[in-house]
DNA sequence: TTTCTATGATTGATCGGCGG
DNA sequence: GCCGCCGATCAATCATAGAA
């Protein structure tokens, strides 16, 4: 009953889930920096234009990812991980001795 | 504040195993799981009438009220739950003043049974919120004519 | 349609840095 | 040395969109 208030009231949760493109994109970036999965606010910016959302949205995707990927380190995360041996370009493995399978492997 | 990279260690050892970067290990100090603490049947607040009639009791982030024991205020989790009442009282006084004096926090924290710090960390979020809002164009107020 | 899961948003509270 | 504020983030939760 009231709850038909809340959501009189609440309607600015009346959220839409993203581009299906805006989720790669972010995904992207996300799994190419996992060692710092912090975008800075002009990287935020960027992304929000590339996605067509706000830069808000942008810093709550990556609170949430953060957060929930945490809580499953050790599943569908190290899957999802083949994003990294996607594109990563950044300062991933450089003195980081690690295996010797992730060229620019393409999908 | 340049950082990151592994820090101590690898998870497993599959095949592509992802390293285990320190922002994964992050752990905030959880608040406190406060003990099962009652609430006194609070008093009045300092001025003004009522506001809408806002049931008592907590109340879930929404709106909705717990049916659960109307005395108790925090959750297992620490985090508290702040009554509509509450929040009514702070979102007025908001109204009022951006910022709070010493001793304006002290009356508000005593009327609505919180602690100064609850008091003074609502304000800050309050105002991190509006400033927000104000970003994405979906509040007016940029408020700032001191011209008169 | 009903149930369950994925996900965007909200928010009390914490972290690090700055200024008084 | 301590305190309040800012900006960013965390962590838990809400409410809904979408999958099963």
């Amino acid at each position: 009953v009231m709850i038909l208030r809340s959501r009189f009231l609440d309607a600015r949760r009346k959220r839409r889930n993203f581009s299906k493109q805006a989720s790669e994109i972010l995904n992207e970036y996300f799994y190419s920096h996992l060692s710092n999965p912090y975008p800075s606010e002009e990287a935020k910016e960027e992304l929000a234009r590339k996605c067509g959302i706000t830069v808000s949205q942008v810093s709550n995707w990556f609170g949430n990812k953060r957060i929930r990927y945490k809580k499953n380190i050790g599943k569908a995360q190290e899957e999802a991980n083949l994003y990294a041996a996607k594109k990563a370009a950044d300062l991933p493995w450089v003195g980081a001795g690690r295996d010797a399978s992730s060229p620019p492997a393409r999908a | 504040a340049g950082h990151s990279h592994l820090q101590g260690h690898q998870a497993h050892a599959s095949h592509a195993t992802v390293p285990t970067y320190k922002w994964m290990q992050v752990k905030r100090n959880v608040p406190k799981p406060t003990a099962p603490k009652l609430m006194i049947p609070p008093a009045e607040f300092v001025s003004q009438g009522g506001i809408g009639s806002p049931q008592e009791g907590l109340r879930t982030p929404t709106g909705s009220q717990m049916l659960a024991n109307p005395l108790l205020n925090l959750n297992n989790t620490g985090r508290t739950n702040f009554t509509n009442k509450q929040l009514t009282e702070l979102e007025k006084e908001f109204h009022f003043n951006k910022y709070l004096t010493r001793a304006r926090r002290i009356e508000i924290a005593s009327a609505l049974q919180l602690n100064e710090t609850q008091v003074k960390i609502w304000f800050q979020n309050r105002r991190m919120k509006q400033k927000k809002r104000i970003k994405e164009g979906l509040i007016v107020a940029p408020e700032v004519t001191p011209t008169s």
